[in-house]
DNA sequence: GCAAAAGTGTTAACGTTACACCCATGA
DNA sequence: TCATGGGTGTAACGTTAACACTTTTGC
């Protein structure tokens, strides 16, 4: 059709001709970006990726990508995520959509940020579309960010903060078998404070959502701490009865 | 432009000539709606506006529109209630982006749904753009809505009590001068539950956010209450502290 | 045996809930 | 004077916050 060949003339005329392949399926004003916070070595750590393509060639950044012109936001966010990073399978929230009229320099892109945690060692990193890279970065030691992309993980940061007070979300972030003092070493770097190890305790175990396990923690230097496991089972037992997960 | 103008032939022919003038100006693929909640007589009530385009032409149905090319969410949001209904300067808050491939006929839309609660008594209804009328439902006697727009409101109620619980938004939904009895009354229809009198007006006038006024209300059958204003500026003291408004 | 981190209870202050009667007003 | 809705206090309960010593382990 005359009209989409123009487009066509126009789009690689104005960006070249690497992405016009896909300029017939995306929708050009919607991206998404995704925050993915890990936690390890007792900091919180950012997923980014190396930009195989311009604009910000190169550099690194959150993975992101567009939403195709038939896909939900939630498929898309999935495939970009696992297109950009390898990583696939875990839950992202939707934090904001973030709209500043030149944040995008080529042409107005609005994205929908979304957020997730995970626990980095189960996740093996492999640069795919569009990315040469993936590597996790300690949140004060990222590199200079293209876009407004250091705003959107200033913004997830503070909902991660706000939410992980009415949700077990930390949960996520640690391995499947934790330790009580690993987890609240996790709150105390989410939350920027440190926490009374008795009422920490008293109050999480009281929730009855942690399975204290027979094992310990091994190859510890010091005295072994007992392992749990978060009973997601319960969780949703008790969710489902009213109950609200607070601090 | 050959583009723009091959741009045009297909709008038109796809969607008739009473939009075509403002096509190059919008974003096709994004739109805003707004959820006005509004307290009157006991009852929570929804503003919606007459449609006087297509599609859905004749159908009541929430104040939207789409976004200029250069223009922020918050501005488009703000400008198109104002162009729809009469009604401007009030507080809008994003609830989620709707996403559904089919949800508006005639090409694929993005929805950004706001809510907003305002006294209904302040505002002057005129329809305008796109709009041949406006008027104020009550939510349990709500006409067949077009799109998405049923959903859109259910989330947007569910939203509100959740949202209700931890800031003073409720006072939005009432006039400057409103006394305890109406607002417990407000908070019990918002909630869906009674609540103690006793216990409320303790919490309420604890928190130091009501200023108790020398009137009281007239026009009364029975005993007159007294009148009570938000106080705002010490709300934002407080909130500084630390303060965190709950229930 | 000592350094380092795990684990363990009690008390006081505070906030939340439950509850019943008198007061002002208009008809 | 009575019906209607406005206004008031207290006691029991549960939750949160503050606080210090003993246990285990590797070196």
């Amino acid at each position: 059709m005359i009209y989409i060949y123009f487009k066509y003339l126009i789009y690689i005329h104005n960006h070249g001709q690497q992405m016009s392949h896909i300029l017939k399926e995306i929708i050009k004003n919607i991206s998404i970006d995704c925050v993915i916070f890990g936690f390890e070595k007792q900091c919180l750590e950012v997923l980014l990726v190396k930009r195989a393509i311009n604009p910000s060639k190169g550099q690194w950044a959150l993975p992101g990508g567009f939403i195709k012109k038939s896909e939900l936001i939630e498929h898309a966010t999935e495939r970009i995520l696992y297109e950009t990073t390898g990583v696939k399978g875990i839950y992202l929230e939707e934090v904001a959509i973030f709209d500043k009229v030149h944040r995008y320099p080529t042409w107005r892109v609005f994205t929908i940020a979304h957020f997730a945690l995970v626990s980095p060692e189960f996740y093996s990193l492999t640069p795919g579309v569009d990315t040469t890279a993936v590597k996790w970065f300690k949140l004060n030691e990222l590199p200079r960010l293209p876009f407004d992309h250091k705003d959107i993980i200033e913004l997830s940061l503070s909902k991660l903060r706000t939410r992980v007070m009415y949700r077990p979300i930390g949960f996520e972030l640690l391995p499947e078998k934790f330790t009580l003092p690993q987890l609240q070493k996790l709150y105390e770097v989410i939350l920027g404070k440190k926490l009374d190890k008795r009422n920490f305790r008293k109050k999480l175990l009281n929730m009855n959502l942690l399975k204290k396990l027979k094992e310990k923690e091994e190859g510890n230097k010091t005295r072994a701490a007992h392992l749990y496991k978060f009973d997601k089972n319960n969780y949703n037992k008790l969710k489902d009865k009213g109950f609200i997960f607070e601090l």
